[in-house]
DNA sequence: GCAGTTATCGACGACCAGTCGATAACCAGA
DNA sequence: TCTGGTTATCGACTGGTCGTCGATAACTGC
């Protein structure tokens, strides 16, 4: 192991760097925004215009302000292709820094996860378009890989937290809830297993109406909504647990 | 969206997001270095010699190369305070870059986990030392908020990976197993519990020997070891498991 | 031996999720 | 209005896992 040096003054510190060689990098934030559209999960992709890779789809995302703090760079990115106020949840994913990851000078990229719930469809522009996650076509960069990363967070996520409330409507019914939880998962939800599930962490509740039935019959469906419009971990979820206390009185 | 800013030649271009000022930003990497020393989770923190925060304690890390991949540029960072040989483990926690996080232009973050396993006492440099992270001084930058993500993301870990790998020596005895645990759980941890939720994850096996006792007596205790040394997600761990398929035959 | 100490094993009970059949509540057409 | 078709909801069974705890095993020192 070396020693410390000390031609080499300890940071972060203000602009007398002089850590090796003071260049600085060129930083980007990329968002993965992701929603489900008539039963399947579509991402926010727009075409690139200019080279390299144009003429690909691409993620959105751009060059970080000099002061501007990450995820308020994201939303400003994201606001050139969405309306942001559309978005329910919007959390970092990871950064990425590898020296080729784009041609040029090195990028390091942050990544973001953004989901906008399933009742809005709002206006995207020319160039931008939502793609089924499931068919996608070659992008631009290390974007595939980010997508990955992306649907990866939310498919665990909705299992150990209350993530669902960013994918549905206000209110929905529990079959319908079914369907947004099997785009996102890729498998089959039992209904009967979902509501019980949910219900038991207090993640839902009743809002006490009924929809009417369609023109092919069946029983009405009970209304739902979920109780908190924020992200919350299901707690003791986990294994491992500290022991329980015998209860005062 | 602004034009591609012609200020800057079309070398390799960049990718041409143009969003609104080019300007670098400088970026860092800092580390998170855990271990186990004496039952008690410690972190690896340096004290600063210059301004700012000169005299604080702080964690190791340093300002990413122009060519450097993120990990690498940890690694080496790293190299400086510890042999990073000792290292069985390191992962992305997550990146940093409210304007004033430090004081002076800008620094984007971002932190790693890093874990050295327990029976190792690394060679540190003069102004290199282990703290508990039970009793920390006051750190400089926004490093305490770090450390915490750490701890926070090993404890989360130690519960639905093998991460347990990362903290032991090669072998070791079910208490002494329970024993890191605790140190980085923070509560008690029930040896029989341990014991058979990580054999029926198939994470630890018996080695055969057993260790003789101590001069309290005793019975000697039987010898384990990790199957698998790097990190493994105890699968089908979440809930809202796809449904079963009928065994073929 | 015997008391003390530490480790291991087995069993009980609670809880929870995956599954499935039974029932409820509606529609449409005869 | 009756009947079959359709969709939603409910209850019950089952298997698996984990938190707990008492019983037993294997050692030390006196």
């Amino acid at each position: 192991m070396s020693p410390v040096s000390l031609t080499r003054p300890p940071e972060p510190g203000p602009p007398d760097v002089a850590h090796g060689t003071a260049q600085p990098s060129r930083h980007e934030v990329l968002g993965v925004v992701l929603q489900v559209r008539d039963d399947v999960l579509h991402v926010l992709l727009w075409r690139r215009a200019l080279a390299p890779h144009a003429g690909r789809w691409s993620l959105p995302g751009g060059t970080l302000g000099p002061a501007e703090d990450l995820r308020e760079s994201i939303r400003r990115q994201l606001a050139e292709k969405v309306d942001v106020r559309e978005l329910s949840h919007l959390e970092q994913l990871d950064s990425r820094g590898a020296p080729r990851r784009v041609p040029g000078e090195r990028v390091v990229a942050t990544t973001y996860l953004g989901l906008v719930p399933g009742h809005v469809d709002p206006h995207v522009p020319a160039d931008t378009r939502w793609h089924p996650v499931d068919a996608l076509p070659r992008l631009a960069f290390d974007h595939a890989d980010v997508v990955e990363a992306g649907r990866s967070r939310l498919r665990s996520k909705l299992s150990y937290t209350n993530l669902g409330f960013a994918l549905v409507p206000p209110t929905f019914t529990m079959s319908e809830l079914a369907r947004y939880y099997r785009a996102c998962l890729g498998h089959e939800v039992d209904v009967t297993n979902l509501q019980r599930i949910l219900a038991r962490r207090d993640q839902i509740e009743p809002t006490g109406d009924v929809l009417r039935s369609g023109r092919s019959g069946g029983r009405p469906a009970a209304v739902y909504r979920f109780r908190h419009p924020t992200l919350e971990v299901t707690d003791a979820f986990a294994v491992l647990h500290p022991p329980r206390v015998a209860a005062p009185g």
